[in-house]
DNA sequence: AAGCAATTGTGACATTTTAAAATATTTACA
DNA sequence: TGTAAATATTTTAAAATGTCACAATTGCTT
């Protein structure tokens, strides 16, 4: 499995971007970008593609000598989603690198039911959207989580 | 916990109704109505708040003198979702009745953070809007999942 | 160096969901 | 009716996901 097969892009330096831009953050707003949480943005970096606890569990404990345990990854997941370095996907039990960490931002994304490809969404006209819908019905929006589920442009084409 | 505290309806009387239109449903669809599924329903509708698979378990073995295990639970709003009658919350973990059972459609929700009330949106306007989102990232829509978080009408006015 | 807070490790356990196989029930039709 | 086929349910178990409580460690701060 390549981290992405079809790109225009070199994803080790996406990798390396992802996490520079995290440390800086990080730096900004003093809190703490330790190795661990370091090794687990890498790891969720590996792809655009979602990825599970678990096997971010499995990945971890490969070159480390221990088997590490659920609450060390979870512990992880958390200040990175805190941070807004991560998001989790709440279909797929999943995670994933957040495009766009400067910004605080909703969890909006397109997900190909076909080669688990996410891409995340940033349109201000959807988002409206979904607040007008929100106060329509008297609703006070807080946040929105949207998950779509489609085929994305290669797999259309090649099938 | 009264069912819906604040209410304009007759809660017995809204879940008779989704009872009843899910049995002439499944009447219509020559798929069978049982009672288990026909009680998961009928818990499921008896408020306007998502219900665990779990709490549901508790709920079944109230009455029947034996625990039911998780699969009785499981397969029953299986089937009680692919009819339609019932939705699954993602972000919840959480089963809710769906409000228009008569036609298939998106899994679109409003629930607030505070009192925990699910109000389903079928908003046409809103599909669309998701679904241009999707084209134009080249993705072709297959379904999707919106859950938005917010403070109801009622608990707006209260604090 | 001592004290303190944040982080990480550890073990156990809770929750949610699914699998596989055995059993029971319903339905259709001879 | 009686019986076979189709469908549902139950049972038992386990997989997958997530949380808790407490101990050990780290790294600052006085």
């Amino acid at each position: 499995m390549t981290p992405s097969s079809n790109h225009a892009h070199n994803h080790d330096q996406c990798i390396e971007q992802a996490l520079v831009r995290a440390s800086d953050i990080c730096e900004k707003r003093e809190t703490r970008f330790t190795p661990l949480r370091r090794k687990v943005l890498e790891l969720v970096w590996g792809g655009h593609k979602p990825i599970t606890a678990y096997e971010l569990l499995d990945l971890l404990s490969l070159d480390g000598k221990k088997r590490v345990a659920p609450p060390t990854i979870y512990r992880a997941l958390d200040f990175l989603i805190e941070e807004g370095f991560v998001h989790r996907l709440e279909s797929l039990n999943a995670f994933i690198g957040c495009s766009d960490p400067e910004h605080l931002h909703q969890g909006h994304f397109l997900i190909c039911t076909q080669c688990r490809t996410v891409k995340e969404i940033n349109e201000k006209t959807l988002h409206d959207k979904i607040k007008d819908v929100a106060n329509n019905e008297g609703y006070q929006l807080d946040h929105s989580m949207l998950e779509i589920m489609g085929k994305c442009v290669n797999c259309n084409q090649v099938s």
